[in-house]
DNA sequence: CTCTCGCCTGTTTTT
DNA sequence: CAGGCGAGAG
């Protein structure tokens, strides 16, 4: 395409402010991209304008995204867009863009080029170690605790000194002397943690003022989808980069900030025309995606929220159907309702499989919904939950190939040490780790030196002496061998799938052992597509990896996942199910108005994923922690009443009563057959039957209209109307 | 050193 | 109701 066919299409297939987004020559530029206003179509028009049009070497473009798919797509449409491939330009996520510039340039931090990638997972495992290490063991917080604060840190660039300083309490001084040890052992791992990614990466850029020139240099243009995730350390690297040069593009959305709980923060998008004095502004107000009436109610729901910037979306589209709530008994009925309505339309409406999503707001919910898919035998895929490269078997493979990779890498090299059982316990370890610590030698070394070790009986030497013959010859092994044949290697000699089976009941097993072997193709595949065909860039890949990553919206499947991963997605249908108080929104988001609000925000970002309807189902009485009766989420009575169609539940429900009446012995008294009652979620009704007592009683109440149901009476929602 | 049992805890979302 | 962890026995 040359360049005016191109100038003159951008102008027709664009509207007036897509246009002006795309076309805006240089200097900075804050791109409000309402939902489904056609963000990426702006973004790669953009890319593709730059190139084309203003003759920018595609070198010298980095666009970060949210996710290594959006990048893809990103890529994919700019392929489309102009018939062949951009050379050079960079369009990856924020961790694999630090990790690449970690690997190239971090030895002047004192990181290796083969560092390892430290998960959530191994992240929590190390810290772990460190408590038992600082004697900490039933020290407050709990590691998981100290965990989440300490990657919150590193979100806003705190390091341990810092930390340790301003620490006010014993809390906090706990989780200071924890941090300052972890990083201690990451750097002696060779390891980064996701959060380090980021934040070394700013600390290279730092120090090293030739370094970020070098880069400054080549990212003469910038652009940031989802710039409202961004935490404060994004926010920092960004703005190093795009400082001199000032060519930076951020689009988001206010609206759809949902990643506040792990450090994103909203300002940073909200102050961006501070922070860039005269940056140009557009808003793109226009939806393509929904229906007016899922429109109007998403606006409806959002509008409640207080702190946001000013917007409201429209379009020409058509009316479309009243959203439907679907009320249900429980779990189990909300999955069949859900999968009924499911299969009607797609008899219909002549829908596929692949145009409907159920999404939820814990992973856990996920499993009624597969039970009443897999008996009506309708195929689905889930997307999230536990995540393939994080299961038990897959991380223990991959823990083997990180050690040939990286011996330094600690938490991988003492996950496999033992597995499969080769007799190296925790006295082993412990005596290893001592000895490795005088000696100012790596726990590895320590394992492959320890026929000097005169702590360890010959016994215990020669189970250490095989193991590290092994770890040896697998090292040897990797210079010479195609990665999956490495990987074929490792499961082969360390005798892995016979442990498998071992370890589990045969049905299970299988499955593991079938994720093994889809691990060794999913290297085989990789080594075939890749440029870089190397054992360092499958690990890598792999760490950064997304489950949606892996997810192909082509597939006559039905999609299930979760409201944070549907993020960017579009559907014909989409079901929100669970709309319950204190599942959607979440009991723990509910106390405070800011994390209300972000609830809220999800909701939203689910109305808007949908083009035509939207199915919004809860359930009476939910199985959780234990059996709980619920009430209808507040945000159903968010969405204006016109735009809603309500179908009546006609079964009996039940819903127990609890230890909340204990509290209120005078009530439970009152609560005899033939009174009346009103309850908050399901209006006025008499009670008609009353059994057991105290923390036991039940009782049910026959509701007007419709209902008639056994009553959890959390007594602040029913009131006790009288005769 | 390994295995098993039973107790406790925690149960959100993810790069 | 899971999964993790510690204690105690083999």
């Amino acid at each position: 395409m040359d360049k005016l066919d191109f100038a003159q299409n951008l102008k027709n297939q664009l509207n007036p402010a897509q246009y002006e987004a795309v076309t805006h020559p240089q200097g900075p530029l804050l791109i409000f991209a309402g939902a489904g206003s056609g963000k990426t179509r702006v973004l790669t028009n953009r890319i593709a304008h730059l190139v084309e049009t203003l003759r920018v070497d595609p070198y010298n473009i980095l666009a970060v995204t949210f996710t290594n798919k959006a990048a893809g797509e990103m890529n994919q449409r700019l392929e489309k867009l102009l018939g062949r491939q951009f050379q050079g330009l960079w369009v990856s996520t924020f961790h694999s863009l630090c990790a690449r510039i970690l690997r190239f340039d971090g030895e002047v931090l004192g990181y290796k080029k083969n560092f390892s990638i430290y998960d959530q997972d191994d992240s929590l495992s190390l810290i772990k170690r460190c408590y038992k290490e600082l004697g900490m063991q039933d020290a407050n917080p709990a590691p998981g605790i100290c965990a989440v604060k300490i990657s919150r840190a590193k979100d806003r660039l705190i390091y341990p000194d810092e930390y340790k300083s301003s620490a006010s309490n014993l809390i906090e001084r706990n989780v200071a002397r924890v941090y300052e040890r972890y990083q201690e052992e990451l750097l002696a791992s060779n390891a980064l943690d996701f959060d380090d990614l980021i934040m070394k990466a700013v600390e290279l850029f730092r120090k090293f003022s030739e370094i970020l020139d070098k880069y400054r240099q080549r990212f003469l243009h910038i652009l940031v989808d989802e710039y409202q995730d961004t935490n404060h350390a994004q926010y920092v690297l960004v703005n190093l980069l795009a400082a001199e040069h000032k060519n930076l593009c951020v689009v988001g959305d206010d609206d759809q900030s949902i990643y506040g709980w792990r450090g994103a923060d909203i300002s940073n998008i909200l102050n961006f025309e501070k922070d860039f004095p005269g940056a140009k502004v557009v808003r793109l107000e226009q939806n393509y995606r929904s229906t007016q009436t899922i429109l109007t109610a998403a606006s409806a729901v959002v509008v409640k929220n207080v702190g946001r910037s000013p917007k409201k979306l429209w379009t020409e589209g058509e009316v479309g159907e009243k959203l439907t709530i679907l009320p249900t008994e429980d779990e189990s009925r909300e999955a069949i309702a859900v999968v009924e309505k499911l299969s009607g339309l797609r008899s219909t409406d002549f829908l596929t499989l692949s145009d409907f999503v159920i999404l939820y707001r814990t992973n856990a919910q996920s499993r009624s919904l597969e039970e009443a898919l897999r008996r009506t035998g309708i195929p689905y895929e889930i997307v999230g939950g536990v995540r393939f490269y994080e299961r038990m078997e897959i991380k223990d493979v991959l823990a083997y190939l990180r050690v040939i990779v990286n011996p330094s890498d600690s938490v991988s090299l003492l996950r496999i040490i033992n597995v499969p059982k080769r007799g190296i316990g925790p006295q082993t370890i412990s005596k290893l780790q001592k000895w490795a610590d005088s000696e100012k030698i790596s726990f590895y070394e320590a394992l492959i030196l320890s026929e000097d070790n005169p702590e360890l009986s010959q016994n215990v030497k020669k189970k250490l002496a095989d193991f590290g013959k092994l770890a040896e010859s697998f090292k040897k092994k990797a210079g010479e061998l195609l990665p999956e044949k490495l990987a074929s290697e490792v499961i082969e000699k360390t005798n892995y799938l016979h442990h498998l089976e071992e370890a589990f009941p045969r049905e299970e097993a299988e499955s593991r052992i079938d994720n093994v072997k889809e691990l060794v193709s999913a290297v085989q595949e990789f080594s075939e597509r890749s440029e870089t065909p190397t054992l360092e860039a499958f690990l890598e890949e792999v760490s950064l990896l997304t489950d949606i990553d892996r997810w192909d919206p082509e597939s006559d499947k039905v999609t299930l996942m979760t409201l944070h991963s549907a993020k960017g997605l579009e559907f014909p249908v989409v079901f929100i199910t669970g709309l319950e108080e204190g599942l959607f929104p979440l009991s723990r988001c509910m106390e405070s108005r800011e994390e209300l609000e972000e609830e809220r925000r999800l909701f939203y970002v689910g109305l808007t994923r949908a083009k035509e309807r939207v199915f919004l189902s809860y359930a009476f009485r939910r199985r959780r922690f234990d059996d709980v009766g619920s009430l209808r989420s507040q945000f159903l009575e968010e969405i204006p009443q016109e735009l809603v169609e309500e179908q009546k539940p006609e079964r009996l429900a039940e819903v127990y009563s609890q230890q909340e009446l204990k509290k209120y012995a005078a009530a439970e008294q009152l609560l005899e057959i033939g009174i009346r009652v009103y309850h908050d979620s399901f209006g006025v009704g008499k009670i008609i039957e009353k059994k057991g007592a105290g923390e036991n009683l039940t009782v049910t109440v026959l509701f007007e209209g419709y209902l008639k149901k056994k009553i959890m009476v959390k007594y602040a929602n029913m009131e006790i109307l009288g005769h």
